[in-house]
RNA sequence: GUGCCCAUAGCUCAGUAGGAUAGAGCAUUAGAUUGCGGAUCUAAAGGUCGGAGGUUCGAAUCCUCUUGGGCACACCA
């Protein structure tokens, strides 16, 4: 579709400048970019439309005229229309594309491109890094790290299909006052238990003390120094608190892990805090030997940000320890000598804009000419129907938890239905229909929003949602088995593009040429939810499309071969789409 | 207080380099299986696009003001 609306594009812009010169108008002439290309409100009205609007004052014409005039110029030069025809809708001209050369040649296109259809070059030669996720190691995953890690996925898919060559990173938060927290309160309850002897996964067990500590806090007034010491001793490489550190750390990092596995989730490299705080610092007393930041008289280094209208901050406590802001100043440093990347995308949530803000000033003042590449990709937070999720109140939705309730409802429904047999594997399938729902659900909102997970609807499996579309793809499998089953039956059919003449059938063809727009769009704007949305109007179409018209029950071999490459296409830009919002296809559900 | 973001149907969301009658799903109501899988399909009902000005031939979309909500402005991450 992009190189007939290129076409056309210039075909108007040709005509408009031809009236202009016949009109005796002199002056700026119209460029490609002038022609405004829409699609009309209602398929009767043509499938492109170009309003006449913009060029009444420069053509001293009414909108009206003009589209008279556009239309006779056109309808004068047969044969450059590519046998499309021109109506002349009041101030409209709209082109009604030939149906059968448009049809033959998108789903050809399709069929022989395969995986590659809907994939650009656009972003060709660029090398991208992508961070999402960073856990702590003082809690095991929740509803928003499912949010982050689903667009992290997706974003990477959606750049990489379009010829960017992707590093997808991780950064563990294993270090810092909050980890020094969960250390306490294990050295004081633990007793020296394991996740083992609990029978617990890693990250719940140290969650556990983590929450432990919040509650001894509130109780003694000196725990929040006593985790200070306890950093300050971490930071000076205490034997014994680095034993206790990495063992604990072990134990988050490996369920973490565990749950990256089940929700798909890999990193091409992972980055520890406590691997890149080091290197922060010497970037912070360099900078301040270059005085672009300063000492204060308790020997507090602060960056001040009245250069951009901020106030001042922090980069290393007067006891030599550092911060958040540092330990980031010293892993972006890392990653470009590592990997040096024409984009660092940072997959962050909205309440960190300040954070990022400041952290791409420190590194522009720092002189990496690089700090230019760097972008905050920020998404909305997620909240409950009650409200914010909090952990006080212990409303926050455990990633775990949320993953074994989806899958015990996927495994419900299939076993209502009945069809057990069918789904051969139902643990698998069931873990395939739980994530569909779950990466449909969370990619379906434009992530700058935030969203409200309502439990119910989120594993609800009708309507807008994942498995409605992984059901598409089953029902389409099914119909292309039973085509292969009785193919001799068919094998006098051939594709006739002429024999596709309902309604439906032309709009789906329109919209399988759309594809690749929609994943250039994707890209461009790193927006997961333009993909949902378009995989959702396809497969409602369809839907209506194939339960009116039956496809293998047809007389005539042609029409039911006609159909099936048309069906064929269908599936393959479901596959292609599926891909890249983390819903899996499913043969059978 | 200052800055940033958001506000569209009862609820959850689409639609924003301005364009023809603002769309879905859920929920509600009424229908469709002698048909390739009913996790489906059809239809009804549901809206002064938070409010007021402005720019424009034309505004959900752009500008100003205003109301309501969120986030940030930490020597937490």
């Amino acid at each position: 579709m992009i190189e007939t609306k290129f076409r056309w594009k210039k075909l108007i812009r040709d005509v408009l400048n031809k009236i202009a010169g016949l009109k005796g108008i002199i002056g700026d002439s119209f460029s490609e970019n002038d022609v405004i290309i829409q699609t009309p409100p209602r398929p009767e009205l043509g499938d492109l439309a170009f309003p006449m609007f913009p060029y009444a004052k420069k053509l001293r014409a009414s909108p009206l005229e003009i589209a008279e005039l556009v239309s006779i110029e056109l309808n004068k030069n047969k044969d450059s229309l590519l046998s499309a025809e021109v109506v002349n809708e009041g101030p409209y001209i709209n082109i009604k594309l030939p149906k059968s050369n448009f049809s033959k040649y998108t789903l050809h296109k399709i069929l022989n491109e395969k995986t590659k259809f809907g994939t650009s070059q656009t972003l060709a030669g660029q090398k991208i890094m992508l961070e999402f996720s960073c856990p702590n190691t003082n809690k095991p995953l929740h509803l928003g790290h499912l949010r982050n890690d689903a667009i992290g996925e997706s974003v990477s898919n959606i750049l990489k299909a379009n010829g960017a060559e992707v590093r997808k990173v991780n950064l563990i938060n294993d270090r810092g006052i909050h980890i020094c927290k969960s250390m306490l309160a294990y050295q004081k309850f633990g007793k020296g238990s394991d996740p083992e002897s609990e029978g617990v996964k890693g990250d719940h067990f140290v969650g556990k003390f983590y929450v432990m500590f919040d509650k001894w806090a509130r109780e003694n007034i000196d725990a929040e120094n006593r985790a200070r010491e306890l950093l300050l001793r971490w930071e000076r490489g205490d034997p014994e608190i680095t034993e206790l550190w990495r063992r604990m750390n072990n134990w988050a990092v490996s369920g973490i892990n565990e749950t990256y596995r089940r929700t798909g989730v890999s990193f091409d490299k992972v980055y520890y805090e406590s691997e890149t705080y080091g290197r922060g610092k010497e970037e912070v007393l360099k900078g301040l030997e270059r005085k672009i930041f300063y000492r204060d008289e308790e020997s507090t280094i602060w960056v001040d940000l009245k250069e951009i209208d901020l106030d001042k901050k922090v980069l290393l406590r007067k006891d030599g320890t550092s911060l958040y802001l540092t330990q980031d100043v010293g892993t972006a440093v890392i990653r470009h000598e590592d990997w040096p990347f024409d984009r660092l995308i940072y997959v962050v949530a909205s309440e960190q804009k300040y954070h990022f803000i400041v952290l791409f000033y420190v590194l522009k003042k720092l002189g990496f000419e690089w700090a230019e590449n760097l972008y905050h990709l920020s998404y909305g937070m997620v909240n409950l129907p009650e409200g914010k999720m909090k952990s006080r109140e212990g409303t926050v939705v455990d990633a775990d938890n949320l993953l074994d309730q989806l899958i015990a409802i996927a495994t419900e429904e299939i076993k209502s239905r009945g069809r057990e047999k069918e789904v051969k594997n139902l643990k698998q399938t069931s873990e395939k229909i739980a994530m569909g729902a779950l990466n449909y659900y969370l990619l379906q909102v434009s992530p700058s929003k935030d969203m409200i997970f309502i439990p119910e609807e989120s594993i609800s499996f009708t309507g807008n949602t994942g498995p409605y579309l992984q059901y598409m793809g089953a029902r389409i499998s099914s119909m292309l088995r039973k085509f292969e089953d009785r193919k001799d039956k068919f094998k006098d059919g051939a594709f006739k593009p002429e024999l596709l003449t309902v309604k439906e059938e032309w709009e789906i063809v329109k919209l399988l040429a759309m594809y690749p727009e929609e994943t250039e769009k994707a890209a461009e704007e790193l927006n997961p939810s333009i993909i949902t949305n378009y995989l959702y109007n396809l497969s409602r179409v369809f839907s209506r499309y194939y339960h009116d018209n039956p496809v293998l029950h047809n007389k005539d071999p042609n029409l039911v071969v006609t159909r099936i490459t048309l069906v064929k296409a269908v599936l393959q830009v479901l596959k292609n789409a599926f891909i890249l919002v983390g819903i899996p296809f499913l043969e059978n559900m």
